[in-house]
DNA sequence: TCTGAACCTTCCCATCATGGTAAGGTCAAG
DNA sequence: CTTGACCTTACCATGATGGGAAGGTTCAGA
């Protein structure tokens, strides 16, 4: 199966496909005559995990320990979720970071009128001429 | 002022404010006989404007059209409002993808014993063996 | 006056995951 | 034998930020 053949069938594009091989994530794809790459069923396995990996926010060095965990049949499942858990405290900041803008901005669209006029809380508090609501030091 | 007491008086770090010159964010600065750039009371504002724009997650395209209409004294506060409004939306789709990452993982990880032994339903989802918790197409 | 530290300058490179494009090789159908 | 759809490598771009090199400036202390 060629590459476009296995990008269609996983969901991840021949460009990270090849990418991914680059920088080592997957193993060096077969050859056939032509120098096209040529996937199996092991192959498209693979992509796919990746891709479900990636789906739930991974890092492509967080996959590399997943994939590992994954071909070992020795691991421990706390191996894994230690991993898991590490990434989800992190989507929890950035989760809560994000919260935290949304809702400063939530509170000077609120109490901006959105006429005709210049005068904009909004404006204003970003020029520091109005008080910013607290945001507690993030980061 | 030089640089880097700009720097420090807005919290915008001299590689960025150098950045920001570069891609016509703000206007070349006035130099000395040294060539050193040389800052003033307007350049700080300028500084803690776009630094507080930062930190509510505008991006430098919306902080650029944030800066004309700070600029505009003719402007609508209804402009400013549909600006901040879209962003808004922005920042509410990022939240929803990294909450339904979130709510899965969190999902697969309560799965998971965290025992010594390989059976992981982690790993298993992301092998595809084990069925993924329904995820509504996101983008 | 010399020297060293602490600044500044420009220029280039790296991140992270992904996409675009260009120049050229391969293959199957018409 | 041409056409078009695929493949190959190689390079460049994104966005916001930082790191570092190589060299100029300024100022304080010996």
């Amino acid at each position: 199966m060629q590459i476009g053949e296995a990008a269609a069938a996983t969901g991840v594009s021949s460009k990270m496909i090849r990418h991914y091989e680059q920088i080592g994530l997957i193993p060096a794809a077969d050859r056939r005559d032509s120098n096209y790459r040529d996937y199996g069923a092991a192959d498209l396995h693979r992509l796919g995990f990746i891709r479900r990996a990636r789906d739930l926010g991974f890092s492509i060095d967080e996959i590399r320990d997943l994939l590992k965990l994954w071909a070992d049949k020795r691991r421990s499942s706390r191996a894994v979720k230690a991993l898991t858990l590490k990434h989800l405290t992190d989507l929890d900041e950035k989760i809560a970071q994000l919260a935290e803008m949304r809702a400063t901005l939530a509170h000077l669209a609120q109490c901006c009128d959105g006429g005709d006029r210049p005068d904009c809380p909004i404006i204003e508090s970003l020029a520091g001429t109005a008080p910013m609501p607290a945001h507690h030091h993030h980061h």
